[in-house]
DNA sequence: CGACCGCTTGAGAACCTTCAAGCGGTGTGG
DNA sequence: CCACACCGCTTGAAGGTTCTCAAGCGGTCG
């Protein structure tokens, strides 16, 4: 007993979990921090990877999900033109890969745009766990919901007409995930090029530069390479949220059917 | 023991189970057919809604998830405008409230757009039945997982540049799941409005009266009000997968970072 | 039968994209 | 160590697709 509980604890310490900022909200881990019976199933040692790196590609076997702890992922998959498609960026306490897990294979390729600290987490291991762990059960489940929410929120970026408020949108979304990391939500730094911006958003690169132009034109922004401080957060919300149906028009609201 | 399986399976047989299309996807069925016992702790008595109904709305207590038996539901947000902006349709086979979980809450309203057959499964019952039954675990995990990925095809959809590549591809979705149902693939009944096809595509509802024109003038469909008999499946495709990128060109496919 | 609603069609304007060129930084080879 | 090339980003001009505004058509419901 004594000695399994410590080459447990030892298991525990190479992970680092003790230190791990997302311990709280880790899906293998409890809110007392992490049970070192349930870090030896489930837990892969961390990974650092380096920009450019692949945490995996697409038809990838799926066997971990992955626990982003530091820096920075882009998934996104490759279109019959070849051209490259984004389809989402990971920061800090995102979990990554959650989309392989019906098919058993990866749907897309993730990469590392920015030194990056991440814990693989087997993904059959946690079912099991989960199985006698109700607690860890709905951590996962939340987890899945969120995502879904999660892609909801940018369906609803991407519903925005013009550039200018997808981009304020978007520069909204990193800045109150940097804010929730308990980082500063108006200094943020984007570790994702013009092009990675505009896959994402469905927009030409040239508009995404014109439209951080404008916005820093217009006081809204201060703009130096991959750094933007937010000067103007109301007024990008103010962009960001009104949609060009806010004139007075017969309003397409919503109403039962007859 | 006998009266009890009696019961039970009486409350199955109210659900109709035996006779459910979708018994082997249903989260709370296993392969064989759904156990009695299983439908006893999750089931609620299936519900008949009709055009114009609501399953819920938004913030409304998340209790249920909705699995589709029949019929056709759409879901949606108000924005601040109060412009409806559409999130997604669900058809036979699809489960509706999953983004709830986390939140305990419903994150969007859901309507029905063609009078819907919708079996209620409760939630925290199929949590606690599927910490016994590792199938239905599994399950559970697939359709949410199954859920982010079709939201990420969605985001390749929105992705997509042009009307009549959005407009095809959103066709030919609704052509694979009406086949996958053992319906014709050519002949679609869409049970929603221009306007909300609009909103789903984040387009005008002129353009996609244009293009649904345009294409029944190119000799591809056949378009009569909600019937849309698609004639040339192959050129539909075409339209839906090549990007505009196709021709020669720098193409800006995915390398490693120096 | 009339009004309303959903859909279609037309014309002009606006926004974004495309094409083109130039700038600045980084990395590499001479 | 410097120069050059490459890459990412920016900026300009022209063109195109889509949006907006407006009007008309057809079906449905009261």
């Amino acid at each position: 007993m004594q000695s399994t509980a410590q080459i447990v604890s030892i298991r525990a310490r190479e992970s680092g979990c003790a230190e791990c900022a997302f311990r709280g909200e880790c899906v293998a881990c409890g809110e007392g921090g992490c049970a070192p019976a349930r870090a030896d199933e489930v837990m892969v040692a961390p990974k650092v990877l380096h920009r450019g790196d692949h945490l995996f590609r697409t038809s990838d076997d799926f066997q971990n999900i992955y626990m982003v702890r530091s820096g920075a992922i882009k998934t996104y998959v490759i279109l019959q033109s070849g051209e490259e498609q984004v389809i989402g960026f990971h920061t800090p306490g995102d979990i990554v890969g959650l989309d392989a897990i019906e098919s058993g294979g990866h749907m897309c390729n993730a990469m590392v745009l920015d030194t990056s600290c991440i814990c693989p987490l087997r993904f059959d291991q946690l079912c099991r766990l989960s199985q006698r762990v109700p607690d860890v059960q709905s951590r996962l489940m939340n987890r899945l919901s969120r995502k879904i929410v999660d892609h909801e929120a940018l369906l609803l970026i991407l519903g925005q007409k013009t550039a200018e408020q997808r981009m304020a949108a978007f520069l909204l979304h990193f800045s109150r995930r940097q804010h929730d990391l308990g980082l500063s939500a108006l200094d943020i730094n984007l570790p994702m090029s013009r092009a990675d911006i505009a896959s994402y958003l469905a927009l030409a690169v040239e508009t995404v530069s014109r439209v951080l132009t404008r916005l820093q034109d217009g006081g809204l922004l201060d703009v130096q390479r991959n750094r933007v401080r937010i000067l103007d957060l109301q007024r990008l919300a103010t962009i960001a949220e009104e949609t060009l149906e806010a004139r007075p028009r017969p309003s397409r609201v919503a109403r039962p059917l007859h």
